[in-house]
DNA sequence: CTTACTATG
DNA sequence: CATACTAAG
């Protein structure tokens, strides 16, 4: 069994300090794909970087911004930085993990809440993710895009469809990308693991008790290739955990 | 009697966090002359507004940044703001309150820690501030500049002279200048009432636990005309309290 | 609301 | 070390 989390730390630090080192030795996953260190790799608290795990990072130019990075049990094959146009390079948005089963990669698609020009990049952002992910969806190894995309896919995902559908991120044009996505090949594996069920979220914003309230979106996902649908086995939000904004997104794989 | 008080905030909004009006409900001080406000006036907390004290604020044009207040039970007769130099006033580092018996300042001196250019500034402070006082020295009310002068006057004053002596806040030419401002007419009542005691701080470091090992500065201070010297009957600093990285001077004076 | 950054002390 | 600010989410 493999068990791949993808987690938005919103600041490694901040997560740190909210026992991120805690969460790893319980929940001891194999490999966890982080979006949102908000740090340089020398700003990564010693803790972490201590952990028994193979640590890749691709930061942000800009300091305190954005980042992913992914840590593995296991050491890969062949790790890549970015998705190849420059923006969204220097962003640190994108980082690639291969091993001998499967490629894995670490995705935080822009927001697009602050603005119109930001929209824009994250519109930008998608149109170039996906060709680049059909790209290795057509390799000959199993492949799975963990993330924060910064969309609900469908009105199950949020808690209020009807008030957010002119909102970032729960926009008629974001979610018919999701659709495409899935569409064209790729597995949102925790829903197809929890089909219809409602009150699902991977994020509560930080205002109003949204979390305690359960007034979540669903914007993290791992998008696989089909057959590691067939390999999932258990998907689970881990909401118990206070590591950030986000909760873990928790799937184990059997691979056979 | 007339309780007098002098605090550097540090923030009004942090103080009132630490207790400033819990300390204000105990002490009870007639007059309380305020520093490193921190703030615009409509950034003051309600509750600070709402207590039962006339208040007027000389605050900074840069937000967040310096400011000087005087609180009083007693309506003051006039209020005036500034000393009459543009870069001082800007930086709202000067204001008085004048009273039937009594003509009250509070004053913020610049620090000069930062750098050589605001040491010359805090210089050129001093330089304005002295002809500024003895203009109302010799005026027929007495009057009190409390305030944070940023200078300790002597080794009694500070816990490390030797190791300071090259440091702003204890540097010769600043010494000199409190023994001026001493040797043509005013009084250093909080020490005329303390002659020769050590160990008499005003201001700890918040770092390396400056406070609790009483590793401070004397550089708070009511500079007097003579005949307030003769009416103070009691002068405590208030170190129980942790409103800022300043405790309050208070004095009571009895102006018969 | 929270996390970063930066300036100031 | 602590308090503000600003940008970003």
């Amino acid at each position: 069994m493999l068990k791949i989390s993808s987690l938005n730390l919103n600041g490694i630090r901040a997560a740190h300090r909210r026992g991120f080192k805690d969460w790893i030795a319980q929940s001891n996953p194999d490999i966890i794909c982080l979006q949102e260190l908000r740090a340089m790799e020398h700003q990564v608290p010693g803790p972490i970087q201590s952990l028994n795990y193979h640590a890749f990072y691709h930061t942000a130019e800009k300091k305190g911004y954005s980042g992913v990075g992914i840590l593995s049990r296991e050491e890969p094959i062949s790790v890549q930085d970015g998705i190849g146009v420059d923006w969204i390079d220097q962003e640190g948005r994108v980082i690639m993990a291969e091993y001998t089963d499967l490629t894995v990669f670490s995705i935080y698609a822009p927001s697009g809440t602050t603005g119109d020009a930001r929209q824009e990049l994250k519109m930008e952002f998608l149109d170039v993710f996906l060709p680049f992910a059909h790209q290795h969806l057509e390799g000959d190894k199993p492949v799975v895009f963990c993330g924060d995309f910064n969309i609900c896919h469908r009105p199950i995902d949020i808690h209020n469809p009807k008030r957010n559908k002119n909102t970032s991120g729960f926009l008629p044009e974001e979610r018919k990308w999701v659709s495409l996505l899935l569409d064209t090949g790729f597995e949102d594996v925790y829903r197809r693991l929890h089909e219809g069920e409602p009150d699902l979220y991977s994020w509560w914003s930080y205002r109003a008790a949204s979390k305690e309230r359960n007034k979540g979106w669903r914007i993290d996902y791992h998008m696989t290739s089909p057959e590691l649908l067939d390999a999932a086995e258990e998907a689970v939000i881990e909401k118990d955990w206070d590591l950030s904004d986000h909760a873990p997104v928790t799937i184990s794989y059997n691979l056979g």
